[in-house]
This record gives structure tokens, C-alpha cells and sequence, in this order.
DNA sequence: GATAAGTTTAAACGACCGTTTAAACTCGGG
DNA sequence: CCCGAGTTTAAACGGTCGTTTAAACTTATC
């Protein structure tokens, strides 16, 4: 039995490896265009050209599967998140901007830019209830890492705020990496542009203002 | 036969609004909270005390009764905003600002507000294929006139510029009405509070600024 | 070559999917 | 009072779902 135990003691054809990468592939380019109950376990193992069995012997189920899929990709883009927002120089000016870049840069720039990009904003939008902890086992931590140090840039300010401001920039790196922000608003796919526009709207959403009150109209 | 023809000369015990309300509802609550593929027909069915077949009869296909549900929300929600961006003065330097307020202020504040809100951020982040048409169909009107409303506002810019833009107030607007930005940010459920955040961040993002260009560093 | 661990396979499991059918029912109008 | 349009119903349609089973196959080791 595998279930993903490393093969400990060496044995069979010796394509596991490349059997787990096809599931893999398979499953990603399937989760990123119809989500999670569009990579039915047959659509999986038709493209993978697989036995449908194998989804179960090397990965359990159909969840243990997607969960492989979003560590293979994710994993990469937190470390190199971390390892930037560890290089941000203390509290200067330019932290928001370098804080914000840091969580921006590597889900655009990474081996396997684009299938990256569109699992992570799928990822943040699935419905289904069974990957909901999959995505706190992936993202919370470095989440939270960054929350925390721009809340630092901010000490006078609401931490809920800041937290706040900060999911709005991952909706807005979610959509963007996502179909609908091209077709529905005309606006340009995901690539160095795009990066450089949201980086700099980011920062400006961040910059610390007089948080004019709203006023509050009676036309519905 | 009905499929929503109105019910031209009268018969039947006049239950069909009836039904067809419970019908909406329960197909609502279900999308908001699974998706597309959450919402199942026997589903719906239950939870509407109906029978399976009534949906077939009533709206023709699970497609067309998603079709209704989004339609009973959003074209309200429309009407609000292209009301609202009506009243917006010329070229202000308040434009900017009301107009980003007619887009949102709609989505938080209205008759049934969490559910439409809700609802606005499933269906733009639906990966099921079926529901993009119904997304055009619904969303491209309103969303062209507003891009060209704040395009107007800044006309030495770049235009596929603003609809970015644009595209990222609507990726942060649907990411906060969904569940994984309070979730993974901690940050505040969609209110009144969260809007006022939400609309003096959009506005921050719209000022015009010198557009720095990024160093592109060569960490992975 | 026999053994045994690891891997792949065909086949089937029960459950649920969206949709359709034809009969039963409701009730206003002739 | 029955007719007929409108509505609801039980039941079933063929199909796909995720998962499991047990047998066949592959290969390093003895």
C-alpha cells in the first residue's frame, strides 16, 4: 500500500512518481477551470491517462488529491513571500509598498506563473465545503505574518482595519488572476502590467488617510 | 404548461407564485453557500418542500432557475446603481468618489442585504461553466456604463488602466462578501463598517499618481 | 526462480445527478 | 356539471459521482 508513504522499500515499475505527477497536472488543470466538483475523479483519470483507482491508492481521495495539488504550488509562493517580507527593511516609508510587494510578486512571478496564479484565486473562491480547510492549512500562517507586519507600519491604526484593507487586496489579486475580471470588466489578463497596476493601487489603498465618513443617501 | 408563462387565463389552486418563491429562495440560499454544484435539484427541492419536478416546470432547467434567482436580486441592485451614477455631478473632483459610492453602496445596502451580497460574490467567482453567460447577461450593461463613467474622470489615462481598476474594486467588493476574507483575515463581516473601508480604499487606488515603476528583483 | 512488496487494472459498489413522463389533482368558465 | 387549462405528483429515465475490491502485473531481493 502507497498512500503517498515515499515507497519505502523500493519495488514495482518505478512509475509512481511519474503516475502521482500526471494526477497531479491533471487534477490542477482541471481544479483551475471548473473547480473543485468540475475535477470529477474520471475527468482526473482520463487526462492523466490513469486508472480511475489510482487517484485513491496514491492520494486516498478525491480531497487528498486537491490537497497535493495546492501544496505543490502554494508551498513555493509562501516561502518566497516569507523569505521577502523577512527582507523588508524596518518601518521605513517604503515598507507598505515593499510589504505589499512581497505578498504580491510571487503569485505572478514563479516557475509555472500562470496555473499557479489562477489555482490560487480559484482556491480563494471554491465553494465547496471540503476545501475550506485545506485553505486555512495553506494560508493562514503566512497570512497572519503579513497582517502583523504591516500592522507595524501602522501604529496608530485599527489592526482591523489594516487586516481588512489587506483582505481587499487579495480580492483584488484573487479576481484579477481570474476569468471573469477580463471578460466582465475589459481589463488586461494577468501578467507584469497588471502586477505593477495592483502593486500600486494596493499601496494607495493603504496610505494612511482621514477616513472621510460616508454620507449616507437614501435612494435605493 | 407554465415555464413562467405568467399564467395566462387563470386555473390551478394559484399556488404557482407560492412555489415559485420557495423555489428562488431555497435555490438561493443553496448557491450562496455550495455553488452551482451545491445546489442540486432534490436539494432545492427539499428545502422548498416541492416536488423535483416543479423546477423543471416553473423555470425549464436548474440553469434557468439560477437565472431567475440572479435576475430577482441583481436587476434591482442594477437599477440602484445606473439610478445612482445618473445623479453623480459632472467631473467633479467628487466624482471619482460618488461614482465608486453608486457602485457599491447598492451591493451593501438593499432590500435582503446579506443575500444579495452574498449572491453578487458567488456568482462572479463561479467556476461551473454555465453560469458565465448568466453572468454577462446580468453584469456586462451596468459595469461598461460605470468604467466609462470614471474614464471620463481621468482622460490623460490610460483607459484600460481604469478598468482595471475598476476590476480590482470589484474583486475586493466580492471577496468581502465571501467567506474566506474574514476567515483568513480576521478582518470584519460585510457592513456598514467594512464599506466605509472598502470605499475609501477604492478611492485611495483611483487617485491619479506617478504610477512608480517597480524594481524587479530576482529572489524566488 | 520463488518470494514479497509495490503498483496497476477491470469491474463493480451504492448514491446522487438533472431531467422527463404520464397520471392525478385543482378550479374557473361554459 | 363537466370541460379543460394549469399545476402538482410519484416514479423512473440514463448517466455520472467518489470509492472500493480483488486479482493481475512489475520488479528488487533472496
Amino acid at each position: 500500500m502507497s498512500l503517498n508513504s515515499a515507497r519505502t522499500s523500493r519495488a514495482g515499475p518505478c512509475e509512481t512518481k511519474d503516475t502521482q505527477a500526471r494526477l497531479l497536472n491533471a487534477a490542477e488543470a482541471l481544479f483551475i477551470d471548473a473547480g473543485y466538483a468540475g475535477m470529477s475523479a474520471r475527468a482526473i483519470a482520463d487526462r492523466a491517462a490513469v486508472n480511475i483507482a489510482a487517484m485513491g491508492y496514491h492520494f486516498g481521495s478525491k480531497q487528498g488529491l486537491l490537497q497535493a495539488v495546492l501544496i505543490r504550488r502554494i508551498a513555493p509562493i509562501n516561502r518566497s513571500r516569507r523569505a521577502r517580507l523577512a527582507a523588508v527593511p524596518e518601518r521605513g516609508s517604503e515598507s507598505v509598498k515593499a510589504i505589499l510587494h512581497a505578498f504580491l510578486w510571487p503569485v505572478f512571478f514563479n516557475e509555472h506563473e500562470a496555473p499557479a496564479r489562477r489555482l490560487m484565486g480559484r482556491v480563494m473562491t471554491e465553494p465547496a465545503e471540503v476545501v475550506e480547510p485545506l485553505l486555512n492549512l495553506v494560508f493562514s500562517d503566512v497570512i497572519e505574518q503579513f497582517v502583523v507586519a504591516m500592522a507595524a507600519c501602522f501604529p496608530k491604526q485599527d489592526p482591523a482595519l489594516i487586516a481588512q484593507k489587506f483582505s481587499f487586496v487579495a480580492g483584488a489579486l484573487n479576481f484579477t488572476v481570474l476569468r471573469p475580471a477580463e471578460r466582465l470588466f475589459g481589463s488586461a489578463p494577468a501578467n507584469a502590467v497588471s502586477f505593477e497596476r495592483l502593486l500600486n493601487f494596493a499601496v494607495d489603498g493603504f496610505q494612511e488617510g482621514p477616513s472621510v465618513t460616508v454620507v449616507h443617501e437614501d435612494i435605493v
